[in-house]
DNA sequence: TTGAAAGCGCTAACAC
DNA sequence: GTGTTAGCGCTTTCAA
């Protein structure tokens, strides 16, 4: 019972194996007729399926793209995977998905043998250095995500916007003492993050404190709840949600609570933000459209070699982490 | 400056391909001092590398295993899967990940699709029918995740005792009136937890209310919390973490607190369950453990042919979540 | 222990 | 439009 190929089919309807290639890889060249007989045959013979690894080793390319993440395990991460995932096998090209986990130090060296062995790459590295970066992905097309770098293709996530409502939100409310709980360095959109509020404050009728660095997690808000407390802002920007959540556990130990001793706005919007009570009020982007342009620029890049970078904006969501101001 | 293959190292030497090959293939096969000249000149040409796709179709196998998980966005895979790909890197193998999508009815198609393209299968799927999965997995050596089906491989976690233990732990803070929230039918390990909790209060004393079948989720959870409140019981089991968090919500919003109200047992010890505020008190199951065995019995699975279904234990892992009951 | 040669299944010039 | 003919780079009998 070997497999069926297009040997057999060309042996059984007695015409030449190439053709029932062409067929399938490039339809238009068979003539109608023909083609219909092929089909129909490798129907009868239990269904054809081409031989991807053939194909491969034939015409070079592997069909199949990899995608970096630096820590799977990091809830703002799935979605895009799933985004990912979606858009290439609607072009029938497979995803391999490499892992960081979280071990910083051996991104560079898995993104290297990742880029090995596929067409092309989408990476997520927001803390391996440009240079490196651009060495081990070498002459493989990449796209970046949530990062830019001079040169590269990338789909970036604007979140001006949004943070500025969020200030605003916070404004309303009636905070005028605001921390900013600032992520460790080195991390593209963490930069801009920083920035865009310090300069916003600047502006605006506040007064920012400034804490960190802190690392981007649960412990990373435990040790910045500490800090938070000794000031006297009644409001926060944690780095991301899950630093949100060290936050709120940190507070919660000091019996302070959220939102009511604190207003607390976090960011990327994972379902932890979601599901957690209290609602956390943050900055979504858009993980679906970022993980499907990432695709597209991918194919655009593999076809003609550019592909300029892409923007897409969060969004604030408001939720029950931010409430008015009262007196501390 | 074509890629270095073993034609190019055997032009080099005078000696043919086929030792060249069998110098990195089946390295006991060719003359040490040959075999060090081959890895030295191939070093001197810039490093080989064997062409995995040429490999593959030669051999027929892919060198590649197809890791299925029903919804990559559900906290409990994220772990798993960083266990397999890291056991499976350790043997050199790729893994290519499917998402379901949470998207119960096409599980069946994409594992199907999957199962063509890769050695062998590690699937966590809860849901779908045992007979269909059969099925879909045909021929392919096939390990199951959390989940029995007679005569298929598996590496399932055994909540029993830490179940039993955490119906100790609430009789010990004093309740005398739990709910358990039942997560939906046709779940292989939702049943087992199920069972468990029902035998545990037919000798326990205890009044086990039972409620639902509720789905699965945040949601799922927001509906069981009403129905808990109509109920006298001052402690509840929720089907899963992320149930527990929609139980929370639902809690919160009536004006009751956990565990000043309600105390609350999770299950899966996800991250969310760390890093919520209060902490849920859990059953964790050991992923990584399971990821890594999952990944052995694949490969005892295409040695052998056989592999039989291996257990590892859940554990209870006490938080916040549950306290001291309180009359109502 | 090594070499020669035949594939693995498909694609892609190049001819007809 | 279709057939012929080489490969793609590796493994693996079979002989030597």
């Amino acid at each position: 019972m070997g497999r069926v190929t297009i040997y057999a089919i060309a042996e059984q309807l007695q015409i030449s194996p190439a053709t029932v290639s062409r067929a399938y890889s490039r339809p238009d060249l068979v003539k109608a007729e023909v083609r219909a007989e092929i089909f129909a045959t490798a129907e009868k013979m239990g269904g054809y399926h081409p031989n991807k690894t053939a194909r491969r080793l034939s015409t070079g390319r592997t069909g199949s793209i990899g995608l970096f993440v630096p820590d799977i395990t990091n809830p703002f991460f799935p979605p895009l995977i799933r985004a990912v995932q979606r858009t290439a096998a609607a072009s029938d090209t497979t995803v391999i998905l490499i892992d960081g986990g979280q071990d910083t130090d051996n991104e560079i060296h898995l993104i290297e043998r990742l880029a090995a062995q596929v067409d092309g790459l989408v990476i997520a590295s927001p803390r391996s250095p440009a240079q490196k970066l651009i060495e081990a992905t070498g002459s493989v097309p990449t796209v970046l995500l949530d990062r830019q770098i001079d040169g590269m293709a990338s789909v970036i996530c604007d979140r001006t916007t949004a943070l500025l409502e969020a200030g605003q939100h916070l404004l309303d409310l009636g905070h005028r003492a605001i921390a900013l709980l600032r992520g460790t360095d080195g991390s593209w959109a963490a930069e801009q993050r920083t920035r865009t509020i310090q300069d916003w404050a600047t502006t605006a009728p506040v007064d920012l404190i400034t804490l960190g660095p802190y690392d981007a997690s649960f412990q990373g808000g435990l040790g910045a709840s500490a800090d938070l407390l000794e000031t006297q802002a009644t409001a926060a920007f944690a780095f991301d949600d899950l630093t949100a959540c060290g936050v709120i556990a940190g507070l919660d130990a000091a019996q302070k609570s959220v939102p009511h001793d604190v207003s607390l706005v976090g960011c990327d919007d994972v379902l932890l933000a979601q599901v957690l009570t209290p609602g956390l009020t943050t900055i979504s982007s858009p993980n679906d459209r970022m993980g499907e342009l990432a695709m597209r620029q991918l194919e655009l890049l593999l076809a003609n070699g550019t592909a300029a970078p892409v923007t897409t904006s969060g969004a604030l969501v408001v939720r029950q982490s931010t409430g008015p101001v009262r007196p501390r």
